[in-house]
Order: structure tokens, then C-alpha cells, then sequence
DNA sequence: CACTTTTCCCAAAACGTTTTGGGAAAAGGG
DNA sequence: CCCTTTTCCCAAAACGTTTTGGGAAAAGTG
């Protein structure tokens, strides 16, 4: 209220409060009404163009930027997003994640909302933290990632009628919607293409089924086999259980090739890749030599490795932006279920990729 | 308007907003003004211990809680808590940097404030994105991570007198809040112990020198060496220069057995060993019997492989929740000055340290 | 000129809390 | 019993915006 006596902002030397100014001050400098001022900055029309140009001078020159929670407050929107991740998922080993984090940020700033974060230890923490996030009115919608065949979350929401978007998918009747990369596509295409180079024997290392995605990709698979017309073999497949600390890629190796009939090809998600290299280097096979290889995801090491690994790529960052304008569109009102978007895995061919003689 | 005239919230099947209760309605379903109901919530002593109980009461009963944005307007605060990260550091590789914004983010939440996220994908956008927080007044304080040596965002903070906290240490006279690890005594720590296991030529990888860390993981490599009675040889030192991607340690590693008097141990940021087990392997040396490794951080991979890999550790999580409880400090005006941590980091030697014959 | 329309601006209300500054009733003190 | 203190509660103001509902002046119309 001193301060407000005074209306310049000049001469305030006393701490950080004092070097900005609200909007009551400014309209003071203006001699315009509060009123006026905000419809000016907001490009309404009743106020003339001249006027506007004024205020939104004196905004600039002052450094004026409407308080967010004031804000907030009157239109009855948090203008902000929840997101909760998981470290026990080594889901943040991948540049993968953090690019999607990258593209929902960046879209999330851009639409001058927030991006709020939780980090939740298990299941039941993550569901808490999401909790706090809608029933303490701290978000206007929720991202939700690593999505698993019966997830909870989206029935809670759904329940709520609460503006969400998946990344992936999950069992659910009800419409909502999500964005996700095509798995099931995309393992079928490496499939179709190693089966196409010659290859008989492809091995599938894949993730836990009790998440959404491996089941595409198996779904892929074993599509990718009937399309080159091959037998299914389950001595070649190798999935996660839950927990199990003995699995590993490199084990999961191993055993695949005392196999009397032993693959030429592997397929797995990437981040596996140095257990099935450190296998394959004890057992004498060369990858892109005696064993193809395609991994899901293109993580730094497919690069740099030599072989350079052959993967699938997933756009994470074009996939996070479409999470949120779509996020956006929901929070609007628009019905969900007209928001989901399947997007194509495109295959990146490097070294470990090979037609056998 | 609707809803207030009815006063009880059961029977409202449209949508969200409805299910939800304000401080009036609950006021007016007890009988009691907001204020006394507020200051009940608020456990204020001037309202007696009956009313205090029946409020409390029924404020569970109707899962009231109070609407966040109005409580930061009217108490000027936002009750929000920023950082920025950048994906161009593979920080996010480490399960270290995850365990942090664990602990950072738990504490944060346990204060009742929320964690907003920024993802920049360089230094400028880094700053940008701080800018926009801190002078947009979206939050209340700040959290730095990855520390430059000559570091702008300090004196950006330091002259706005805005309150933050490093993760880490920069160059910079004047006062300001920290934790960090003690790189240097870890890395002394574990080149003492080396030597005193007999090695006399032990190597150390090193991440790029504009960053804070390396420098005291240097500092501690050195010392360490002159405890031992140990030559430097600079031909057993290498660090990363800015971003020329022909180094890598799997070459670093075969270069530095070229040597006519190669090392018997190697020094190195966990996240290497990849590349310097590949060179190993490659020059049939085995790791724990020809060549002693200790890295810096407890990845996964490091208990997981076998040979498993001693290891410095840092309590990432503690020191999240560390920084946090420093910076509700500041932010209540403590001088910032008077906390500077550094924190101990404990040596676990598995099977790669070992005495040379 | 008298009337209608358009242009441009503003006072007041509202968002949902917490804090301020009492004030009435009950309890204590002499 | 009267006066003081304590107990318990509340009305109103404040936080900084945006929105509502005009309203005065200027411009157009016949």
C-alpha cells in the first residue's frame, strides 16, 4: 500500500517484492482504470487501438506480467499439468523418456501452462501423489505414462470425469484418450524384414506383460511370423515377470543359444542390448555377422557401438507435444474419445541387421 | 451460486467442479463463519476444542480441502518450488539424478508445495526457462542442479536476491545456500585406498572440467596421489572436452594401455564402465584381477555385473531432501550463508578393487 | 436537429482463501 | 455485585486478477 502511494517503481531498493509491479500499479501510471488495462493486454476489442498500443508499452517498459495465481484464481483454472513418474521403472535410463518429458514441457510452457511433478516410489504412492494433484485441485488434467493392461489410474479418472491423456494404452471399455506409438507395428515390420532377408529362427526378448506395451509387441511378433509364414516357436520367446532378479538379457542370451536350433535374429527392447552383446561376445558370435539384431528404441548406445545397432525409433518428443495439445483440447471439453492417435515406429537400419548366408 | 443455496453436496452427478466443496458451504453446513472454520482447520487457539473437533469432522466428511491457488493469493505465496533440467546431460541416465528429484520431490510434497518442472534443452533455454519462473512469480524458490564452474543462473539469482539452492558448488564470492558431495574426499578416498592395496599407476577418467564436480573429483585424485607418495602422470589423466564425440572411454581405456607402463587402476564416473569394460575385454585384461576399477555412483549395472563393480555412493535422495528443507529456510529468510553442506560419500568395494600381485 | 448506433472506458463483483480487528458472552477477581 | 479478564466467535478487508453490466461521449442517420 506504500508502494502503491508512490506508483513508480523506481527508487525500491528493498528486496525482490518490491521490483515488480501489479496491475493496479500500472494502471495508475497510465491513468486508466484496472478494467482497461487488462482488456488492452488481453486484445479485447472495446478498447481503441491507440490505447491498447499504450498500455502494452508501458506493460514492456515496466515488466509487468499479470500474477499467474491471481489469475488462476478468478478463472477457476489451475493452468496447470500433473504428471507422476515412477524410479523404480528404469524407464529414465532411456533418452527416450526424457525426451517425451522434453516435448510435453516445451508444449506445456508454450500454452503458459505449468508442468508439476510427482515422483512416486510404487503403484500405491503413485496413485496418492495423483490424488493429492486432483482432489487437492492442483491440476486441470493428467498425463499418465507407462500404462499397464489393468491400470487403476484411468478408471479414477474416468469416474471423475477428470481431463486425462495417456501415453499408451490400457484394457478399459470406456472412451478416453491417448496417444501411442505402434508397437504392434513396429515389431511386425523388423519381424516381416529379417524373416525378408532370410532369417528362420527370430528370437523375441521382450518386456513385462503386465505393462500395455509388450504385449504389442509380441502381438507384432508373432504377426511378423505368420506374414513370412513361420512357426512360432516358444523356446525363442523370453518375457519379464515381475520382479524376478535372476532374468537378465544376458541370461536370457545364453540360454537361447543352447537351444539345438538357436536364432539368427533377436529382437528386444534396447535398452537390453548390453547383456545380449556381453552373451553373444562369450559365446563367439559376432552380432551383424552370426546374429541380427534389432533393438526398440534409439538410444545413444545403438549409435555409437560397433556394430552400430539397427532399431526401431520412436518420435518421444512430436509424441509428447500431441499428449498436450490433445491434454488441452480435453481440459476445453471436447469429448476424449475423438483423441487417439496411434503413431507409426519408423525402423532405422544400421550393422546388426544382415541377410544370413 | 446454485450449489451454495443447497449447502449439502450429495446429489450432484454433473461433472467434477460439483464434487468438490468450498470453506462457505462447509461454513454454512456447520453453522460457523469461514473465518472461525478456517482458523479451526488452522488449529488457531482462539476457537474452543469442541467446535475445533466438529469442524474437523466434518471437513473430512465432505472431503473438503482447501482450494490451493486461493490460499497462495491470499497469503502471497506460491507454494512452488522450480527446477530446470536439461537432456543434453545424460544426468537422467543415472539413477542418481532420479533418486534426487526423488527426494526433492517427496520433501516438497510433505511441505504441501509442488514441484514445477522445466525441461531446457540448452543453456539458454535453461535460463529462459528460470526466468520465466522466477519473474513470472510462479514460484517461491529455486533448486539448481548441475553446476556450471562460472555458473550465470547463481548471479542472476544472487542479484535478484531470489531465494535458491545448489546441488553442487560454482565460483562465486558471495554467500549462498548449498549441498553437495564430496567428490574430492571420495576420489582421495578411493586413490588412498588403491594405493594403499599396492597399485602405483592409477588412471582417472574424468567428466568435462566446466562442470563443478569434475573438478573436485580431480582435486581428490590428485591429493590422493601425493598422500600415497604417488607421481601425477598426465599420461593417466583424461577429461572430457566440450562435446567432441570422438572420446569415449572405451578409447580412452585402449589408449592408456598403449602406454609402455599402463595403469594397474582406473578412476572413472560409473556411468563409463561400459565402454571401459568393451576395451578391457578387447585387450584380455580382466577387470578385479589384471585391472582395478572403481566408479563413482552405485548404478544398477554396478551390483548387477560380474564382475561387480566397487563404487563410490552418494546419497542422492538424502540430499534431496536435504536441498529442500535449506530452501524453505531461505524462503522464510534465513541467511542463506549459513547452510553449506557437503556430504560424505561412502566407498563399497565389491569385486573390481582388488591387490595387485 | 433529434434519434440511434458505435466506440471507448470504467466501477463493482467475483474467484476462495487467510488475516485483521474487534465484540459479545462467559468466567474470574475483589 | 461490579469490574476485569478470558474465551470464543465473526464481519470485513485483502490478495491481484478477469468478467459483468453498464454508461458517457462520439459518430452516424434521417
Amino acid at each position: 500500500m506504500f508502494l502503491e502511494q508512490s506508483g513508480n517503481r523506481i527508487g525500491f531498493g528493498e528486496g525482490f517484492k518490491s521490483m515488480t509491479i501489479n496491475l493496479k500499479q500500472l494502471s495508475k501510471l497510465l491513468k486508466l482504470s484496472p478494467t482497461t488495462v487488462s482488456r488492452a493486454l488481453a486484445d479485447y476489442p472495446d478498447v481503441s487501438a491507440k490505447t491498447r498500443a499504450r498500455v502494452k508499452q508501458m506493460a514492456i517498459q515496466q515488466g509487468y506480467q499479470p500474477n499467474p495465481v491471481a489469475r488462476r484464481l478468478q478463472k477457476g483454472k489451475t493452468e496447470t499439468i500433473g504428471i507422476v513418474i515412477t524410479p523404480e521403472q528404469n524407464y529414465f535410463s532411456d533418452t527416450f523418456f526424457i525426451d517425451l518429458l522434453s516435448g510435453i514441457s516445451n508444449q506445456i510452457t508454450r500454452a503458459g501452462y505449468e508442468l508439476i511433478l510427482g515422483v512416486a516410489s510404487d503403484e500405491e504412492h503413485e496413485m496418492q501423489s495423483m490424488r493429492r494433484m486432483v482432489e487437492g485441485k492442483r491440476v486441470d488434467g493428467m498425463i499418465l505414462t507407462l500404462i499397464r493392461e489393468q491400470d487403476p489410474r484411468v478408471g479414477y479418472l474416468l469416474d471423475r470425469d477428470f481431463p486425462f491423456v495417456l501415453y499408451g494404452r490400457t484394457r478399459e471399455t470406456r472412451p478416453y484418450a491417448f496417444v501411442d506409438m505402434d508397437g504392434k507395428q513396429a515389431f511386425e515390420k523388423a519381424c516381416t524384414y529379417l524373416a525378408g532377408l532370410g532369417h528362420r529362427r527370430i528370437a523375441l526378448l521382450n518386456g513385462e506383460p503386465g505393462f500395455m506395451f509388450p504385449v504389442g509387441c509380441r502381438e507384432g511378433y508373432e504377426s511378423g511370423l505368420f506374414l513370412s509364414g513361420l512357426e512360432l516357436d516358444p523356446d525363442l520367446i523370453r518375457e519379464w515377470k515381475h520382479k524376478d532378479p535372476s532374468q537378465s538379457s544376458y541370461r536370457w542370451t545364453l540360454e537361447l543359444f543352447k537351444n539345438d536350433n538357436p536364432p539368427t535374429a533377436i529382437l528386444f527392447q534396447t535398452e537390453a542390448v548390453n547383456g545380449i552383446f556381453k552373451a553373444l561376445d562369450e559365446l563367439d558370435l559376432q552380432p551383424g555377422k552370426d546374429v541380427a539384431l534389432i533393438g526398440y528404441d534409439d538410444l545413444e548406445i545403438a549409435r555409437i557401438h560397433r556394430p552400430s545397432l539397427s532399431v526401431l525409433r520412436p518420435q518421444a518428443r512430436e509424441a509428447g507435444q500431441r499428449v498436450v495439445n490433445i491434454l488441452m483440447e480435453v481440459i476445453k471439453g471436447e469429448d476424449p474419445g475423438k483423441f487417439q492417435e496411434i503413431h507409426q515406429v519408423e525402423m532405422v537400419i544400421r550393422e546388426t541387421s544382415f541377410a544370413p548366408s
